[in-house]
This record gives structure tokens, C-alpha cells and sequence, in this order.
DNA sequence: GTCTATATAGCGATAGAC
DNA sequence: GTCTATCGCTATATAGAC
């Protein structure tokens, strides 16, 4: 119980790879046991359902962002360059849990939906003393929000982010967090 | 040749209607048949493959961004405060091409993740001269898309709209458009 | 141009051996 | 705890009548 089987994270890890590499349509049950090592059966015994496997997922992405939360509100460079800088997808573990819940909402699932909005408004009650007004708060929450889309749609591309200039990366990024920072402070 | 058929272009409202309320997973040939109020087979007549409906919505959504780039240059207010105010979803042609392209993107569909990149880059090529440098555009261009994301995965929860904190309408609008063009201009 | 009927394949889920 | 085998359903697509 404290340490949960490895074969359900490997499950798991599996399942967010095919959301995050080839769309929700691909994550099928048996396309996921394949990718985990495992047979059909063996994944149906961690996870009784279809459901209960997104559920994982989600449950997986609230546990990350209670991390997130807490390093944010501790940074030395404040909450709102934190927060525009860790939207660019670095491939870390909630960039993943993200990418992959977004993908299960736009593909229809309801639960994933209302939890991604939970996890905007925690960011967003995070990120609300660090700027002037809840303009600037939107500015800031819907610039990460479109960080983060663009970085899904990329994904959806075989093999390709070296010169995508909508993903700003090292001087680009420090400009734009400036731009930011100046913007709602 | 000049007037497509009719049945064709309901067959397309149909399918965006459920990629947009539904999901992806829900666009089935059989519920696409059913809302256009056409049999399946009636519906493979004009499109003849599962893939063949997804590059028809994807024509129709190149021929709205046209007419909208052009409306773009030419408004009074700016291709800026234009971008971002269009940005905030009303429904309308435009509006649910684009999601529904979004959708079908983040289910797997190579070519819509693909033609999705192309309409941003028409979009951001538009925007440039109005804008300050790069960062000021990326700026804009990455707001706007926040704004998509947000009301594509609000669409996904029933019948909910109108007490949204992230989807600003009215004065929150201005203000936000006003908080952009300082940044950006 | 639109229909019904059907072929074929893939999906989620169950049963039961090991 | 993991496997194989299989059921029942739904999906895309085809064939051919009207």
C-alpha cells in the first residue's frame, strides 16, 4: 500500500506515453498493455475499467500539481515567472499528466475536464497575490494555457520541435517571462 | 460545382456540432449520419471515408481563416485588439471549425495538427507588423490560443457557461484587451 | 442521390487456468 | 498477480436495391 505495485505505474506510464504520442483514439486497452509489458488481463486487474485507468491518470496529475503549488509559492524568482516558465513542456512528470488529461477532456471524458479546471483555479488562487488585478491574472494564466496547447499540438507531429518559434526557448522565453513580469506586476 | 450540395454541408455541421459538444470519440459515423438527419450510406456519398469528412471540415475551416485574415487587416481597431476580442468564442463558423479542428487534432488526426500549425503561422504573419518584436507577438498569439483551449474544455462540461472567471466577456475584455496592446505595442 | 443490409475488424470486458 | 480465450458490441466500410 505504501508503494504501490510497479507493474501499475509502468500501466500507467504506458497509457499517458500513447495519449501524449498518438491521441486518445490510440490509447486502447490493448495498446496500453503491449506498450507496459503486460497482457489485457494483467492491466484489468490493477485497473477494473477503462474509467478507473483515467481516473489513475487524473488521480496521478492532482498528486504532481500539490507538488507544483508548493514549490511555487516557495521560488526565489516569484510565482509568475515560475509559472510562465515551467509551461513550456520540458517532458517532466506533470507536463506529461498534463498533456495527457488534456487530451482525455478534448477527446470527450468529462471527469478529466472538470479536473483541469480544479488545477487551473489552484494555480490561479496561487498566482493571484503576485499580480495588479485579475486582468494580469488572465493574461498570465491564458498565455501558460496556450503554452501548453501549442506544445500538445506539436506532439501530435512526428519528430519535430528543433525550430517551432511558437515555443519560445532560452533568450526567447527569458524575453517573453520579462514581458510578462513588466506587463501585470 | 458552385453550390455544393446541401446535404454535404449538413453532414459537416453535424460533425463539428459533436466534435465540439461530445468529443472526438463521439463523432461516429452512425451519430454524424443521425444529427445530419441522412443514413450512413447517404453520408459516404459525399464523404467517402471517415477521412475524407475530416479533410471536408478541414477545407471549410481554411476558407473561414481566409475570410477572417482579410477582415483582420482591414478593422478599425487594430489586427491586435481584433485577434484577441475574436479570440473569446461566440459561436460562430469560425469559432467552432476551429475547435472542432482542435479536437480532432488532439485525438490523433495528423492532418489537423498540421493545417492548425499552418492557420497560426497565417495569423502570426498578419499580427507582425502590428506588434513590438517577437516576444510581443508570441505574446498575443499565445493569449489567444489560452483563450481557445479554455472555452474548447469548457464546451466539454454540461450546460455551464455563464459564471466562467476564465472566458472574460465584457468589461474583463476590455480590460484585458487594453492590458495587451500596453504590453505589445 | 439516398437507402438497407451486411461484411469485417477492433474495442472493452469477463471467465477461468495457472 | 498475470495469463489466454472468448463474448458481445460498435465501428468503418462495402454492395446493391430503389
Amino acid at each position: 500500500m505504501a508503494r504501490p505495485p510497479l507493474a501499475r505505474e509502468r500501466v500507467l506510464d504506458a497509457y499517458e506515453a500513447i495519449l501524449i504520442d498518438d491521441g486518445e483514439r490510440a490509447a486502447t486497452l490493448d495498446a496500453v498493455a503491449k506498450t507496459a509489458g503486460v497482457s489485457k488481463g494483467g492491466l484489468l486487474y490493477h485497473f477494473a475499467s477503462k474509467d478507473d485507468l483515467a481516473a489513475g491518470l487524473l488521480q496521478r496529475l492532482d498528486d504532481l500539481v500539490v507538488a507544483d503549488v508548493a514549490a511555487m509559492r516557495t521560488t526565489a524568482e516569484g510565482p509568475v515567472a515560475y509559472y510562465v516558465r515551467t509551461s513550456v513542456m520540458e517532458g517532466n512528470a506533470l507536463d506529461r499528466a498534463l498533456v495527457a488529461a488534456s487530451r482525455l477532456a478534448q477527446g470527450g471524458n468529462p471527469a478529466a475536464a472538470a479536473r483541469l479546471r480544479e488545477v487551473r483555479e489552484r494555480w490561479a488562487d496561487t498566482l493571484r497575490p503576485a499580480v495588479r488585478d485579475e486582468a494580469a491574472l488572465q493574461l498570465v494564466m491564458l498565455l501558460s494555457d496556450g503554452l501548453y496547447f501549442n506544445n500538445a499540438i506539436s506532439g501530435t507531429i512526428s519528430a519535430e520541435q528543433p525550430d517551432d518559434p511558437f515555443v519560445p526557448t532560452g533568450s526567447a522565453l527569458d524575453a517573453l517571462v520579462a514581458l510578462v513580469e513588466r506587463a501585470v506586476r
